[in-house]
DNA sequence: CTAAAATAGTTCACCTCTAGAATTATTCTG
DNA sequence: CAGAATAATTCTAGAGGTGAACTATTTTAG
């Protein structure tokens, strides 16, 4: 796209910050992946496993919107979280359609590695950065995020592309997420 | 993963940067994507085209490679780009092996569109900084970038997961990729 | 109070994308 | 020249996900 000659210290070479947001994001999402593998998850029922933990007694069609996911899909995530002992479904007793979703012990104890995993993965990300640079890189991308009206993106349909799992990566902090590919 | 009473400005409360920075390059991804559709080309058809009107005579073995894809994948994508008249394939005469890929002149009409897009994309995305904040953040992503070696990363194979595509959107300035989610 | 609409979950058929093995043609090496 | 290496291609398989149709249950309307 642009010649060799540009692409050094050419004050009028076009920037590609968002292009290089992309590569470093898919590096991250790929990094955790990774992370969870080690200990037989997929970055989505990473995402399943952290939001049970912290919002118990969720029901699939609840979880599913938050995940920005499909009904459907939440179902074959939670047959084989279930198949696993890490969450357990529980029919509603006020309304016998819908289950209440818990993470069993098991899954508890997956959650704390979890944890564990996640902070591991956050220093290895930012390794190169200084703390002060930590800092500044996590006040730019909130930014961004807000700008991009990130928070609220978790309960619409995020278009699927090549990774699509990603927003179940999401992270619903108290309210946010996205998507990939 | 976090109680919601530790959601909200609490110092010792983990840091999810690394996250936010997944799901922006998601976001990133997923816009790019949809520009590129506009005109009918996927994130992968983007990267080749861009590579060929860099790099022109590129063999298929050696796309690849740039891509940080396998050969059976480059056919595909030539097949579909040559369809459309876009580029196309030259038997090279000193190896009659391998393929001279060249853009066509349609192909190198639709570069010039990619340019805009580009620049488009790379507006949009950073709409919420300031200018100086541009700035900073493309120094702190660069840095990033050359901490986990993405430099290089393009001749290996990055492990495709959700998101796979992204790595043939990436970027090979002068040496650049990889992929995501 | 009952018929119809809505809701939660599930199943299933289908799609897209891509990796990887096997295959052919050509060139290089000893 | 024989055999190893290389470029491209074909084909099979598998992961991952969507959306439509179906069942059970609850809510709403007349």
């Amino acid at each position: 796209m642009y010649p060799e000659s540009m692409d050094l210290a050419t004050p009028g070479r076009p920037k590609r910050t968002a292009f290089l947001l992309s590569q470093l994001g898919a590096v991250a999402s790929s990094r955790f992946a990774d992370r969870t593998r080690e200990i037989g998850l997929t970055p989505s029922d990473a995402g399943v496993i952290r939001l049970l933990g912290r919002a118990p007694g969720l029901s699939q069609r609840r979880l599913a919107d938050r995940l920005g996911a499909v009904p459907s899909r939440v179902v074959s995530l939670i047959d084989s979280l279930q198949e696993r002992g890490l969450v357990e479904r529980v029919r509603s007793s006020t309304d016998r359609r819908n289950y209440e979703l818990h993470l069993t012990d098991a899954g508890k104890r997956v959650l704390r590695e979890l944890r564990g995993i996640a902070e591991q993965h956050e220093a290895e990300i930012l390794a190169p950065l200084t703390t002060e640079q930590v800092t500044q890189l996590g006040d730019l991308l909130v930014q961004l995020a807000n700008g991009h009206g990130l928070d609220r993106e978790l309960h619409r349909d995020v278009g699927r592309e090549r990774g699509g799992a990603a927003d179940l990566t999401a992270d619903p902090g108290p309210e946010p997420a996205i998507g990939p590919r």
